[in-house]
DNA sequence: CGGCGGCTTGAGACCACTCAACAGTGGTGG
DNA sequence: CCACCACTGTTGAGTGGTCTCAAGCCGCCG
């Protein structure tokens, strides 16, 4: 079980800097688990018992507001860990993690954190370059709100997904799971009425092509150029 | 030296269940700096080479856009780490660490952090903790962008200020140090004409009183109920 | 085949931005 | 010590991008 398990994850960057054994070491506590489309992994504020680790599907972690709305955090896709509440020093979960197609995933229960961290000295520079990659992610998410119109904010958040979930196909590349209009309204802060009408226009302009719950760009490097063009 | 040091940091939570003798260890690294008021510690896009603790003032870290356009992350505390670029794995600063009032800073080179890491893992465990926290109010941060009316996002930032550098006054709880209608603005991802509009109006009901590069919050509670408040 | 969830499109309203002009404040140098 | 200037803040008018409200279409699944 886990030497089938540590060659799917052995070149992960999270384990990077990790000998077989210690891969194998932290892999002996885990457990893997399915998870249908549209379940939820946890949900917000539910006390962490697990952090996770995605092997095959598509997570997203949603957030939900006071007021009732929903925001779209991020996607996860295969490799990435996910609720790690107890690395953040958190003892609930601060989102919502929903499966988006049929995923497996690994978990550890929270008790194996400390001393998988106090036997694999790598694995704590791993995490922090994994919540200092998401801090800039998120920095960036606010960058962009500040200071770009909707139009845009899809533009860059479309080639975001292209960049995590991208498959070439021979019309373009195919964002590989799928996402809704209203995904995107949650991820970029407008409405689905709006983008909407963006990627109406965009299908006009041929820039993409795209049906219920598809998107598929056909022309990134113009889009691109949409989404970073300083006029307009 | 270290040990005049010692006694102002050893309570941050930077150092929570580090020993006197390992808090020595990585101070006997440590250089004190002075920066005047608007000098900057560091800069975006440098390659960074120090990170820092501050000790006494206030910092401001700015990110420039592509197009030119500044926007604040964050205003560091004394007793916050800041600059810890190393930590996450990247070699140049993603911002521009600016002191709004003279600061006193204490500076290790980055070639001592693996060795600090390795020497105390405590300091592991705390640096996940810091930068889980900064995510969660990046995240925060996008959240507000995305569900909230111009008017709420100025009311949380400013009660965010109240909590970070609140001092009570007999007038209320000033913010205790030199802050624009701009700044205000670049951290809410608005103009500093609508910031003073709004200010105004809040001065008019009796809300704040402000003026030049100050803020004094007179009614917390009313703040934070137009904050929160769903209707309107 | 019916219903539901996702998508499209139009019309109208309004919030916040842009442009513009001016007023207070504090620092600086003659 | 005063005059000047740069910076910060105030306020008005007009505009336009985006939201809201509304209606209807399409395609999938039970």
């Amino acid at each position: 079980m886990s030497a089938i398990d540590r060659s799917l994850v052995a070149c992960l960057p999270i384990f990077a800097e990790c000998s077989s054994e210690q891969i194998d070491d932290i892999l002996r506590e885990a457990r893997p688990a399915r998870f249908e489309k549209n379940a939820n992994v946890f949900e917000q504020g539910e006390k962490a018992a697990h952090f996770y680790l995605l092997l095959h599907g598509r997570i997203r972690a949603c957030k939900l507001t006071p007021a009732g709305e929903e925001v779209v955090i991020r996607f996860i896709a295969p490799g990435e860990m996910f609720g790690v509440a107890m690395a953040i020093g958190r003892d609930a979960y601060p989102a919502t993690a929903t499966a988006v197609v049929d995923s497996l995933v690994l978990a550890w229960p929270n008790s194996a954190w400390p001393s998988l961290l106090a036997r694999n000295p790598a694995l704590a520079v791993n995490t922090m370059r994994t919540l200092g990659a998401r801090l800039e992610e998120s920095q960036t998410r606010v960058i962009e709100m500040s200071t770009e119109a909707v139009e845009r904010r899809v533009a860059h958040a479309i080639l975001r997904l292209v960049n995590q979930a991208g498959r070439k196909t021979d019309d373009g590349v195919l964002i590989d799971f799928p996402i809704s209009r209203q995904d995107i309204a949650r991820m970029t802060g407008t409405t689905l009425h709006t983008v909407s009408r963006i990627l109406s226009a965009w299908q006009t302009l041929g820039l993409i092509s795209s049906g219920r719950q598809k998107i598929v760009v056909r022309e990134p490097h113009k889009l691109y150029l949409l989404a970073e063009s300083s006029e307009k």
